[in-house]
DNA sequence: TATTGTTATACTCTATAACTATA
DNA sequence: TATAGTTATAGAGTATAACAATA
């Protein structure tokens, strides 16, 4: 029995919850990656940048900008680590976490209705997998 | 109940994805699009640069360079149609359709790997529910 | 005038490589 | 000398606009 590659199935599931994501983010004056980036800070202890930076995937060049902006919009806070002052410590401030927490209240709405298109077994079951398959470890 | 992000997590597993199938995609001297293409046509009955373009949800000016390519290669024939003579009718050769068939088994292969580590339902279960949530129009 | 395929241009993302300040 | 964060530069990928040929 045939099947599509995962990957060609997936590709376009992922653009479309993009694109349901991407006028919630600009209704709240998030980017894509400040999203990502307060949604880590919230769920994990994370200490410096370059952590923040490899636990997203990113670069750490890459992020800066985007803790600027959350930081002016004062979603984070960065202070000098006093144990060594070459590192930044990061933490999410009260009003960050309710953006946060607003946003995503959102986005899962709308995944919520896509996922109402599956029958209700089949629903948990694809969450259980996901779960799963996301967390290996990358190689 | 909480759960994370549908989109955080398929991101990560589409990296995990596209990460298997590039050497794969090397060893053939095939590009990504260039595979994309291949498949659509391979399974599809398109007949014009742009209802592929449309097909696979790309401009039609970034197909160019991977037509030009395949067709470098001996994967794919174009014509100019007699009935228009602005469009140019597309077709997958006999050797373009054993290298797509040969990548393909190379890819599945690897994600049947992924696949092995969920349990046998929940497997079924997770390509369903893929299969209908990639069939979604884009609304 | 509109459409198909093509080419040219500009813009966004990302990766890499310098640079600074601390260690 | 090495590391955390920053900035600068260059490259890839993409979208948009202009173009030639045909309708």
């Amino acid at each position: 029995m045939t099947r599509r590659d995962l990957a060609a199935m997936i590709a376009p599931l992922q653009r479309a919850l993009i694109a349901a994501e991407m006028p919630v983010l600009r209704a709240h004056g998030l980017s894509m990656w400040g999203y990502v980036v307060l949604s880590a800070l919230d769920s994990e202890p994370i200490r410096t940048q370059a952590a923040l930076a490899e636990f997203i995937g990113a670069d750490k060049s890459r992020i800066i900008g985007v803790l600027d902006e959350l930081e002016d919009q004062g979603f984070l806070q960065r202070t000098r680590d006093p144990a060594d002052r070459r590192a930044r410590l990061l933490a999410i401030t009260d009003e960050g976490r309710r953006k946060r927490n607003a946003v995503q209240a959102e986005i899962q709405r709308n995944e919520d209705r896509l996922l109402g298109r599956l029958p209700l077994d089949d629903r948990s079951a694809f969450l259980r997998a996901l779960a799963t398959l996301s967390a290996l470890p990358p190689q």
